[in-house]
DNA sequence: AAACCCTATCAACACCGCGTCGAGAGCTTC
DNA sequence: GAAGCTCTCGACGCGGTGTTGATAGGGTTT
């Protein structure tokens, strides 16, 4: 079962005991390579040895400081889903002052940014929740908070009346967000039916807004 | 390079020779153990042993059939899509009849039953996707074509003054048949955040009628 | 009927990636 | 200077993949 968490002495869960020595050094080469790595190539194609090798250790060494790799990859993800949160609460601060055209052009910008500026991760995120529970668990409480939100904003539209009735805010807020986590995906590996990098914000905000408020024009 | 084709005589490229003798049945019992299989537990679990045993056979025997797993479901993938294709070609004809809206609804349900009536099929084609190019470039051609079909609806209902402009037909195209994709694969799969099996359709029609005339009522 | 060939089969092998075990080496620190 | 940490790695076992070589049987050719 090569999952993750276990730990041996005490800390988080993932890495290894709270800190100390100069091995700490270590574990965040082990995490820099790996980041490194994800740019140039799936994960798949990424071995423990790599990892192991990038960070100028043995592969048993390796383990010391990571119960496997995707432990690392875990940890990875963790701290993009961290960073994407952090945009979230920006943009979602200017939805709720009032401006929810700009406002969600800017939320969808920030999330957008945030995934692109570590593309990498966030592939390996895509291909880790295929056969790892807690790297789907984990996806599953992003996409979760995404979905309440828009959620909430489609509701809060709806019923100051400037977005008119229709399915349940709650169910287009699914696949809204889904699409976009699929769009994007599609964008940063430049699979063959996909959307250019500088069209894809344009094309996603057109169809949120036509699908909140009926038409591309609010009200 | 465990990819696919390379064949040992002569055939399609996938399987073995054009035809003949009794081991033909073992083949077919490869690709209906395949089938059973990939509906009870993801491709990732499965491993050639398990399918040579499934029909009867040694796992060196397997390779005497196929060149390797992927080549198996690759097979099976193929004809699930071109099922999908016939069950479009059918929609077309009632969109083009001048139906758009009961016509698009049609459509998306015909490509949703597709998929759905081999669950296990559909999410090994998205796993596959990830590791193995030949995967990767037949379900490019098969998401092409939905995305030439849609624009082209998207087009026509435009020239007609029945849909308001906006985006390029194209990158909505993109955008929606993505959509699709996500949408059912979570669904298939019971993921966290995801549509009930008996609201998906009501969700995507409505998401693809708002983008495509701008409200839920055309024109 | 003996020689030959082609289909079909599998035991045994080589290889790779994972994760573990046990034996240290180098530091404190008492 | 012995005990006790942290850190390291050689060597192992496991499970998966794909290949090799030997072989058995049916079908023809001669």
């Amino acid at each position: 079962m090569p999952t993750a968490s276990k730990a041996k002495p005490a800390s988080n869960g993932r890495g290894r005991r709270a800190a100390s020595t100069s091995g700490d050094e270590r574990e965040r080469a082990i995490l820099e390579t790996a980041e490194r790595l994800l740019e140039e190539r799936p994960l798949s194609e990424i071995s423990v040895d790599d990892l192991a090798r990038g960070a100028g250790i043995s592969r048993p060494t390796f383990y010391f400081y990571f119960p496997s790799k995707d432990a690392v990859v875990l940890t990875i993800i963790d701290r993009l889903v961290v960073a994407a949160a952090d945009s979230r609460e920006e943009a979602l601060k200017m939805l709720a002052a009032g401006e929810p055209r700009a406002g969600l052009r800017q939320a969808l910008a920030d999330l957008y940014g945030a995934f692109r500026s570590r593309r990498g991760v966030s592939l390996a995120a895509a291909e880790l929740r295929l056969t790892n529970p807690e790297a789907r668990e984990l996806w599953s409480q992003v996409m979760e908070g995404w979905v309440a939100d828009t959620a909430a904003v489609i509701e809060a539209e709806r019923s100051r009346g400037a977005a008119p009735p229709g399915q349940p805010a709650r169910d287009l807020a699914i696949a809204l967000v889904q699409m976009n986590e699929r769009v994007q995906y599609a964008t940063f590996t430049g699979e063959s039916p996909s959307l250019d990098e500088d069209r894809v914000l344009d094309v996603l905000v057109e169809i949120w807004l036509r699908t909140i408020y009926g038409t591309a024009e609010p009200s």
